[in-house]
DNA sequence: CTTAACTACGAAAACGCTTTCGCAAATCTC
DNA sequence: GAGATTTGCGAAAGCGTTTTCGTAGTTAAG
């Protein structure tokens, strides 16, 4: 019916228990004769240890928890593949929490993840503005309490812990220049992240590009979008207000949205209007025209993350110095933009 | 540093451990002024009690175990998506597990979750064929165990215990009338999974509504294709075999991918080949043309599976039969089949 | 034959918590 | 003021393990 305990082993073979656990360790102290008749009875009726005992006992539990803002977003999935993936090859099982991008949902998230139910946590948070500070004693709340902790993506500077990040700046860097290298000089950028840090270091490479050709940064180029703006009317002010020839933009889905959008117009793609979209995802390689886009490597953000975390949580004596990991990006060039010559 | 136990606060003050426990949950048998005092001192120092222990205590983690064949299929995360959302209603957290489609894998994570680390588990299968006995006995342990168990769309018959599953049968039926009624007469499926049951059952709606016309089942018509197959050349024969009208592929990305091969050799999708796919995921939407869908509502069957499984953990004694539920697809009509008149 | 060394096991502590029970001291009852 | 009751807290058991230490009984050494 319930689960097999030592003690009713022990009980059955009117031995101790301390000699049941013994015998299943195979520890010189307990007879050959008597071992094997205790280790045939546990595989015959099936015993497992119970890991909650077990883990109460020498503090650990073996289980990291993995903090994401949106399980439906690809990738964040990505992520969450490369973590288990990794955590998996070292003996660690992964439990996964999803904020729906809510700052009081990842609070109790994080509240429930504190009392002891893994040994360290991968996160990357939905606070943005006034809540970091909210976020950074929370945080720090965790770290005292001995929680390894590892942010990616979405990180908060100030914590002091690891952290692995994309490389925001170079990708839009890259896909500005790729651009105008390709004879598309008036580049716009639709963003519908614009609370997230994320987004302005993207847009610092998308600056710096436009510098090193001497070409004005112009604000009224940055559309910015949200759940509540319509994409369709701030297209039109973005179209109305000067000649485009390439839109950035900074996530998947608005990626293609604003493909169909420009294509709606009359506007070719990528003849007219090329387009460069964030976040190889599922939908950039199948739509048409295919899009170019920029590959963040989310699978290899979970895994490097989950290999750092480990690492800290088996060696918790090594007062190493935090690290930063840096991940590039790579630009997929698909049909969406001139090829470059 | 490390995390503040029952036994440091009572330490402190001078008292027992059983009273600050009695403190905290606000006990008669402790005096106001010594409870309150407590209290101040656990919320300053940011007391959590520790789950693992009463977890071992009580027997119960308010833990959930979901076991998925691959986390990067858009039907399983909605699955989780809705899981989560449910489990958490409930004060539940969910442990998640992907098994990447190997029957290797999903022995072992059963395996560990055997240990105690969870009341409960939700899981979809990769057992097929002569692996399913294997599975049935293994199944067999945890129910023994006292598992609560939920199996979900990859089902086995034969295991006792609840059932959450889509009607695929409905489903294969739903979409060939749709082609029947609309012109569409001469009727292919690709099918990306042969080897699931889930795909004879969807063939067997096909077949049931090719017979209420009348129409004379040809095996021909139903075209297997896994990673090894091209699906480009198993296209070939069947175009070449016959005139097709329409083709149900039972996924999606593999439904877009036959469209685009479609389209590539001059077929006009919908007016020369219609296309039905399966699994409504982010692709079917953005693709040109948007593609007709069957939609599994992953995240209905997720939240059913929770509400089901959490249900019988909190009530072990009544010994209620178990149930299957059959979730009901929807047909989404886009632009990838032709208007119903 | 005495002492030392093994052999084979049991007792108990520990992990952190909850809960039952017991028991003083204080308060009340008549 | 003696007995009864209440108040306030502590001791201990228990959840399932592992591990350290102790100790019988047996064997080996001198």
């Amino acid at each position: 019916m319930s689960k097999l305990t030592l003690k009713q082993i022990a009980a059955h073979f009117g031995v101790a228990v301390s000699t049941v656990s013994k015998a299943l360790h195979d520890s010189y102290e307990i007879s050959e004769s008597l071992k094997s008749q205790i280790k045939a009875y546990a595989i015959e009726h099936n015993y497992r240890p119970n890991r909650l005992a077990i883990s109460l006992l020498n503090k650990n539990t073996k289980t990291i928890g993995v903090v994401i803002p949106n399980i439906l977003n690809y990738f964040f999935v990505q992520v969450l593949f490369g973590v288990e993936k990794e955590a998996n090859k070292k003996g660690y099982s992964i439990i996964t929490c999803s904020t729906n991008e809510s700052f009081e949902k990842e609070e109790q998230t994080l509240e429930f993840l504190r009392s002891g139910a893994v040994d360290g946590l991968i996160l990357s948070t939905v606070a943005k503005g006034g809540q970091y500070k909210v976020h950074q004693k929370l945080l720090g709340q965790l770290l005292e309490d001995g929680m390894q902790l590892v942010l990616f993506d979405r990180v908060i500077e100030d914590v002091a812990c690891d952290k692995v990040v994309v490389d925001d700046v170079e990708a839009g860097y890259k896909a500005t220049k790729y651009f105008l290298d390709t004879q598309c000089q008036s580049v716009a950028v639709v963003n519908p992240i614009p609370e997230s840090n994320i987004s302005q270091l993207r847009i610092e490479g998308y600056k710096k590009a436009l510098a090193e050709r001497d070409i004005l940064f112009d604000p009224k180029l940055i559309v910015d979008v949200d759940k509540q703006t319509d994409i369709d009317l701030s297209l039109s002010f973005l179209l109305n207000y000067k000649t485009i020839t390439a839109i950035m933009v900074l996530d998947e889905i608005t990626a293609v949205q604003v493909m169909q959008i420009v294509r709606t117009r009359g506007y070719h793609v990528p003849n007219d209007i090329a387009i460069i979209g964030f976040t190889n995802g599922q939908l950039s390689k199948y739509v048409t025209p295919s899009m170019t886009m920029i590959s963040q490597h989310g699978s290899y953000v979970g895994e490097t993350a989950a290999k750092v975390l480990i690492d800290r949580i088996e060696r918790k004596d090594g007062k190493m110095p935090f690290k930063t990991k840096i991940i590039k990006t790579s630009l997929l060039v698909r049909e969406s933009t001139k090829p470059r010559l």
